[in-house]
DNA sequence: ATTATCTATAGATCTATAGATAATGC
DNA sequence: ATTATCTATAGATCTATAGATAATGC
């Protein structure tokens, strides 16, 4: 009788690299096909094994995909937290957008993923809604700190919300001409945009609000 | 010998009426599970017909989507077309954000597709490039022309597609934020960003360019 | 006679499971 | 002994074709 009441031996090291690897090949798939265009015989075949070897690490199709919008949230996190305070934390923007031109797939991913979960049923909607969710909140309370300093006039937490949507909105509307059209001078246009931004800021001339009643 | 060296009879009047019940049902299809998550069985059965029957009237899947992005674009096509000139024409892209949350549906045909087309492989991808090349082309001469009756400071070629490219971004970015929260207030949001918009074409503060050398 | 649709099915692909075999490391 | 992977395959689904049958309208 072995192991009786004893923890689990825990993965070799052999099938956490493996593992790995598939997270990999999914991001790649989903992002260039989707989450409905890829396919795990598709992904297995990509990393050199059966597709019966992917479902030893995933329960199934839906918890690969959570898998890699996990790796992809962590492989951006420090993008959205590590920074500095007051209006140079918009700044910080970007380096984000010149982050995304250097990693391409990561965008697509993104990209390919928001469109897909327009649908109510699709299986990344929650997770891309609430990420969406939590950088608005997240830079809108940057926005509120730094009227809070005095070094742009005070605004609602609603014209924050509008502003913070607005310029978000127009990153991720620059990113998608960029991968319809990779000669868009992405981080160009997106410069001068967060200038203007940032100076009508200064000036207080904000948005209204940024939800119906 | 019948109809020798004639023209074929044509189409019946059933047939036409079930070939647009079909690309109806197929931008539906489209537009709520992308190319590659609908398919020929589901969107025939949601007409009511055998899948075969929807292969008499487009020769394959492919054929299928040309005809709905043709339709699309029909569709569409008014509300880039008629119009004022100089900066009221812009005034005229307020009615189509309006437009498009009373038409969610092609909405979602429009961002679910353009998602998907940043897969160079996808048989969307050449359409939905020239489509947006096609809109900002247009803006661009409007706004160039909008310079040359004196309304606002004159602006290269560079600097307008620039602006156009700005703007359109906006626009895309705030509807996939609707799709995904459709308490966001789109039409409330792109009015007060293009207010500033064209406050700031007025003052002449303009882009640099938009392409990369 | 022509057009439209259906049934039946080929052949490919998909996700997922069952059970055998191989590799790892206690 | 446990973990990892494979082969084989079930069962569903997919696009597309072949050939028969039904509906339309000259």
């Amino acid at each position: 009788m072995a192991n009786v009441g004893g923890a689990p031996r825990g993965p070799y090291r052999s099938g956490i690299r493996r593992r790995e690897q598939i997270v990999n090949a999914a991001a790649k798939a989903f992002g260039e096909r989707g989450y409905n265009g890829a396919s795990m015989r598709q992904i297995a075949a990509d990393v050199g094994v059966s597709p019966a070897a992917l479902l030893r690490h995933f329960q199934d199709k839906e918890e690969l995909l959570a898998s890699v919008l996990e790796w992809w949230a962590r492989e951006t996190a420090a993008l959205h937290t590590e920074g500095r305070g007051g209006l140079a934390a918009f700044d910080d923007l970007r380096d984000l957008m010149e982050y995304h031109t250097r990693h391409r797939g990561l965008l697509e991913l993104f990209i390919h993923l928001t469109g897909e979960a327009s649908n109510e049923k699709h299986p990344a909607r929650t997770f891309i809604q609430n990420r969406y969710t939590g950088i608005v909140n997240m830079l809108v309370k940057r926005l509120l700190a730094t009227a809070e300093t005095g070094e742009i006039p005070p605004l609602t937490d609603a014209q924050a919300e509008a502003e913070v949507r607005a310029l978000c909105a127009t990153m991720d509307g620059l990113e998608i001409q960029w991968l319809l059209d990779p000669t868009v001078n992405l981080t160009g246009l997106f410069d001068f945009h967060l200038d203007h931004t940032l100076e009508r800021w200064k000036s207080g001339r904000y948005a209204p609000a940024a939800t119906a009643p």
